[in-house]
DNA sequence: CTGGCGATTTCCT
DNA sequence: GGAAATCGCCAGT
């Protein structure tokens, strides 16, 4: 059984998101992420390198009771939520042990536009999906979601291969937004001349910062 | 178009 | 107690 997944969609998936976090970044583009209804194509994400290294991680400290799912194996949704409001998503990538993960930062609704609206208070359809928080609610994704296996079929969040893969030439990359440093680390990946890419804003403190 | 600011809760020091 | 991987609304250019 385990050998009759070889050279398939699912297997392929399941090893980019077992490898190096910046490849499974790119390769997450053009991805399709379903829930509630409504299924998203990725457009924009953002690379965060867990343990080694990268202050911006959330598991940059250690294994918390939020971050923990990160530690895990590859291929299952880390939620957090932040500002007193909103959700955001991502996909945890690399081996056990490294909680690597990619932040899933926008896309276009291809399917349940109605539900995706309903979810949103904007009817601007290039708007529904266009940041993380924003990503989240058109799909309703919540804490109810931590810890959901992506690849599975009965999940209530689902991912899945791009039918047409996106070219490396049509990925662009830059510094990742809202990151308070390493703003030298280009870890922002997004499909280029995309509509439903989210505007790039440096991150600027709201009080006094060094 | 750009930039500033309030909302509102959780997590971690 | 303070900052946070954000968003929507407002004012000014």
């Amino acid at each position: 059984m385990g050998d009759g997944a070889r050279g398939t969609p699912l297997r392929f998936l399941k090893d980019l998101l077992a490898g190096p976090v910046l490849p499974a970044a790119r390769g997450l583009l053009g991805c399709e992420i379903s829930a509630g209804g409504v299924t998203v194509r990725i457009t924009e994400v953002e690379a965060y390198a867990g343990t080694a290294g990268d202050p911006a991680s959330h598991a940059h400290r250690g294994r918390t009771p939020r971050n923990a799912i990160m530690f895990g194996p590859a291929g299952f949704l880390y939620v957090y939520f932040t500002y007193g409001m909103h959700w955001c998503a991502n996909v945890v990538t690399g081996v056990e042990g490294e909680a690597s993960a990619v932040l899933l930062r926008a896309g276009q609704v291809v399917s349940g536009l109605d539900l995706a609206i309903a979810r949103r208070r904007s009817t601007v359809e290039r708007d529904l999906a266009r940041g993380p928080a924003r990503l989240c609610q058109a799909l309703g994704i919540d804490g109810t979601a931590y810890g959901a296996d992506l690849l599975a079929p009965d999940a209530p969040v689902r991912l899945r291969l791009p039918s047409t893969p996106v070219l490396e030439s049509r990925i662009a990359a830059g510094p990742r937004v809202g990151v308070t440093g390493a703003h030298d680390l280009e870890w922002r990946f997004w499909i280029a001349d995309d509509p439903t890419v989210s505007v790039y804003r440096r991150h600027v403190p709201r009080k006094r910062a060094q």
